[in-house]
DNA sequence: AACACGTGGTA
DNA sequence: TTACCAAGTGT
């Protein structure tokens, strides 16, 4: 152990500090109980705390907010959730991303109802065996909805615990060391805003790049603020290029105006959502239509970028009569049709189509 | 233990 | 434009 870190545990953090700048800078948000309330014994509905903390995985608070306010106003309790159709929660997700999210959330609201009369679990370990339910929104819904002190490690806790600690260890090689550090600071009272004041303050203050040390509460302990290092940690490890992948996207208007859609396989890539027609993506543009037509190429090719690939989209198109069945898919009237429910690489597909 | 899994915003 | 980032989980 080096000198600084060793410094930085006896000068441990102190979390009243980082409570008090909460107290006074605890951003609001549709599903947050601010700390005023909470400390007057108000906590937060669980179903809500549970539906923002799936929704904001590797997601902007920006991007969730309208998400999250469709979703209570459509669905207003656990058990509306849990009786809605597949169809109804992945229209209504789509365009957030992440769409195995939508899928698990269904999944654990029917568990939730079915087996426990719409209550969550306090303890983490029940948490933890929920779908969709891993070690980080574990401990959030135990900590935010129950108040039971549990470290919530994401990367906003990272970035602050390693700069806190000066730790150089690349991510996500780190993890452990970091999750071991921040359970170490994390207090027994007031529990739910500690986590989340952490989370704000890695948010709003010791961010990724050019942190704001100098109104920072916690920056008196601050191991990396000392050495100048602050800017360059978190490390991490160098991620792979993205390659390319390319595909064809059918677009078949019957001529009653009606829509060739289908709905992609459960599992993988888009799995559950509403899609048109498209070949695989693979290496290259491979032909795979879904209904026997004359095919005609139209202008235009959709670029999108996905995690791990960037991908090209050719488009076709075809009209169809009424008693040509389709080899894969299915027709949706313009009534029946929402392109709101296709996700975003099928959306700018659509506008490509329409303008 | 790596890798798959979306999207929109920012430098 | 490219690269990285944002309240991670499942396999």
């Amino acid at each position: 152990m080096d000198k600084l870190m060793k410094d930085s545990i006896e000068n441990k953090p102190d979390p009243n500090k980082l409570l008090e700048w909460y107290d006074y800078n605890a951003r609001a948000m549709p599903w947050r109980v601010p700390p005023k309330k909470r400390l007057k014994g108000v906590l937060p509905n669980p179903y809500h705390v549970w539906l923002s903390e799936i929704m904001l995985q590797q997601t902007t608070v920006a991007s969730v907010k309208s998400y999250f306010i469709k979703f209570i106003t459509k669905w207003p309790t656990i058990f509306d959730l849990a009786n809605a159709k597949d169809e109804e929660i992945m229209g209504a997700w789509a365009g957030l991303g992440y769409y195995a999210r939508a899928r698990n959330l269904l999944k654990c609201a029917r568990v939730i109802v079915k087996e426990s009369d719409g209550e969550f679990p306090k303890a983490s370990e029940a948490l933890l065996k929920l779908p969709g339910v891993g070690p980080y929104t574990a401990a959030a819904i135990a900590s935010i909805a129950y108040d039971i002190p549990e470290t919530v490690v994401d990367g906003n806790v990272e970035r602050v615990i390693s700069r806190i600690f000066n730790i150089h260890t690349k991510l996500p090689k780190a993890k452990k060391e970091l999750a071991f550090l921040a359970k170490q600071l994390t207090p027994t009272i007031r529990s739910g805003d500690y986590a989340q004041a952490i989370m704000d303050l890695g948010a709003t203050i010791c961010k990724p790049t050019s942190p704001k040390c100098n109104i920072c509460p916690w920056v008196y302990y601050c191991v990396s603020n000392k050495a100048g290092t602050s800017e360059y940690l978190p490390r991490k490890s160098k991620k792979p290029i993205k390659q390319k992948r390319y595909g064809i996207v059918y677009f078949v208007e019957r001529v009653d105006g009606a829509i060739l859609t289908e709905v992609r396989p459960a599992n993988g890539l888009l799995g559950g959502m509403l899609s048109l027609p498209s070949s695989e993506w693979g290496t290259s543009f491979t032909e795979d239509p879904p209904i026997e037509g004359t095919w005609e190429l139209k202008n235009g090719l959709i670029k999108h970028t996905f995690t791990h690939f960037l991908l090209n989209l050719r488009i076709m198109h075809t009209t169809s009569d009424l008693n040509q069945p389709p080899k894969r898919g299915k027709f949706l009237s313009l009534d029946e049709f929402n392109p709101n429910n296709l996700p975003t690489v099928m959306k700018k597909v659509w506008k490509l189509i329409k303008y």
